[in-house]
DNA sequence: CTTGACCCTAATGTTAACTTTAGGGTTTAT
DNA sequence: ATAAACCCTAAAGTTAACATTAGGGTCAAG
């Protein structure tokens, strides 16, 4: 029950066997051991690390982000606790920026919606309709 | 001042020429009229058209979407004022949705960052290496 | 009248993050 | 012993959203 063959990883986090070859190809996963007739043999650890790059992605981060922070991680001996914080840190930020932005949006639809009766007449008049016509959604 | 040419249209708005004119192989932007040398002569509107789509793009919208945005209008004498309201609601609770997705990523990151010292001292037990390695975030 | 900045179309290239295919070996279960 | 299920590599395909290139007109300036 020790090393885990590629189906097994792949079915134990939910991730596709060929994505796991391509992280590995991505050098996001270390080549792993390999058996007498090439299977690929992972050791238990693996598991977390594949966990740790769906939860980064779910988080926001790109493939070559997340591999920035494996590196930072790997070689967390070389590598400062300030540094790992400003990737995080800067990620954040441009979160808060989608958030604001998106709440503009938000409240702009909000009106167009509210101002349209919704009825069953063709739409020609519609004051949705007019509202894109000048402009109020920009 | 009327009529824009392509390059003109594409400096104001910060958008590549080549995206303006797949802009308009995609149907994002109406087959403008052309001069007598065949250039493109977009009315002043457009500006207002691209700089709609570049905004809606970075909230994370697709093409795709954004088009549907932009054809209500067209689609108007062919739909009822509710089916259109329809539209405008899908896309709202579309970006309410988006903004709680957003907003729970920002709580998580705000936390990680939080956990972390900052310091210089090396990231060898840095919070958020470890956090991101134990699942402890969601 | 020539240079350089623009414009045109059509086709091909690019990047990210995968997925699929082709062509074979290997294991497991019946 | 044979079929289903798994594993391998290398390569090509996919999608989105452009960017680049090739080949060729157009226009203002000097
Ligand atoms: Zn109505
Ligand atoms: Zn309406
Ligand atoms: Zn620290
Ligand atoms: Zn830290």
């Amino acid at each position: 029950m020790s090393m885990l063959k590629i189906g097994q990883l792949a079915k134990s986090t939910n991730v596709a066997v060929a994505t796991l070859r391509y992280y590995e190809a991505q050098k996001l996963l270390q080549r792993p051991a390999r058996a007498a007739n090439g299977y690929r043999l992972y050791p238990q650890e693996t598991l977390t690390q594949v966990r740790f790059i769906k939860r980064a992605q779910a988080l926001g981060f790109s493939l070559q982000e997340i591999r920035e922070l494996l590196f930072l991680k790997v070689e967390a001996t070389r590598h400062s606790c300030h540094e790992v914080k400003q990737v995080a840190e800067d990620k954040l930020s441009n979160v808060r920026e989608r958030i604001l932005e998106l709440q503009s949006i938000e409240s702009a639809l909000a009106t167009l919606a509210n101002k349209c009766c919704g009825g069953p007449e063709m739409a020609a008049g519609c004051s949705i309709l007019r509202e894109l016509d000048e402009g109020a959604i920009k």
